[in-house]
DNA sequence: GCAACTATACTGACTAGTCAGTACAAAGAC
DNA sequence: GTCTTTGTACTGACTAGTCAGTATAGTTGC
């Protein structure tokens, strides 16, 4: 699972920025090929078809998310995890805003090729995030089946605000978005 | 603004199961005619184009959402606006999953002809969510834009968790996914 | 009572164009 | 001398949109 270079590293860089910009399915393999600057055929030689190409992109994006994730919430304990998990996931979405996009337009699709990779990788992103909660709050959690849905709120949270903050205000500092979607978790909405 | 009944009724109805399992791209004008029950050329009577349609499905789900919100709100005083917020919004998604699943989809794009319909809609959810952030937190917010960012993150929230309950786990009772996704807000997470 | 006309809704075969994928001869690269 | 890439032409299935014609239910004139 080496990270490409040469030939494959310009068609998935290509294949990424042109899916942010008009989807999977609006993106056509002639403008693949024109972007990153190689025969046509040079794409079919390296990937056998396009729903390959893109689940390689999802996979290698999802995989390098997912590594970030679980070494962020290592590096630290207890409370602490939940920040250090939600700042790593916005510096990954500000440095690959066009695969946040992706992610993002894809994590509810239920009818894609590579369906059970994306699920995999939600799974496991998730995991990293409700391991972080059972940290902060004890594992005793009082519902079944809470965690994995305070789990979804956490990621939802800051990937919402992320990409509100880098389509709509890029401008602003990093460690604003950060303490904003944090604020959300602090109580001061909703404490019981 | 009436709601549509009768041929162009089953046409939105077809167009939006489609595009739930599908995507709007990956649904094609053939395969909403033949779901609807009509001919492709009561398609083109009833609106103009492709674009048009799916447009008019947006705005007709989006309107009816805030709409829902506004009257949640409305209804209610101080933190419990969130709540009612966050609980309307749950139950709206268990509602009309297949839209709120399409709308997820939607909402980060920027390439769409609709993508002005699609800004407004998600400016006046995103201040419905702010303006309850302000009753609950006193409008003294420490960092100018942060309520707007806070705001993503509390629809962000409950979005991702409301998608993450039906699509994976829907028998579980709404009142639990109310109390997980409030639980993330109420600072056993991140108190300060 | 009925013929002629109008308005509206709908039909489905058809057109013009698009796009994933193929073919293959020639040229670099290592 | 094999692996990789190029360039270009091509195929065939698919798709948005069109349009001449049909169905039906009023309405008007006589």
């Amino acid at each position: 699972m080496a990270r490409p270079t040469g030939t494959k590293r310009s068609i998935l860089d290509a294949a990424l920025a042109l899916a942010a910009e008009r989807g999977i399915s609006g993106t056509t393999m002639d403008d693949v090929a024109e972007r990153a600057g190689v025969a046509k055929g040079s794409l079919y030689y390296n990937f056998s078809s396009k729903d390959r190409l893109f689940e390689g992109l999802l996979l290698e994006g999802m995989s390098a998310l997912t590594e970030a994730l679980r070494e962020a919430r290592a590096g630290t304990e207890g409370r602490a995890q939940i920040e250090a998990l939600v700042t790593t996931l916005l510096a990954r979405i500000k440095g690959n805003t066009p695969l946040a996009k992706v992610i993002a337009g894809e994590i509810f699709r239920t009818d894609r090729p590579w369906q059970e990779t994306s699920f995999a990788f939600r799974h496991e992103v998730l995991a990293e995030f409700a391991a972080a909660i059972d940290e902060a709050s004890g594992p005793a959690a009082s519902v079944p089946g809470s965690t994995r849905l305070m789990a979804a709120s956490v990621f939802g949270a800051t990937l919402m605000a992320g990409l509100e903050w880098l389509i709509f205000d890029p401008d602003q500092p990093q460690a604003d978005v950060v303490s904003a979607v944090l604020a959300t978790f602090s109580g001061r909405l909703a404490g019981q």
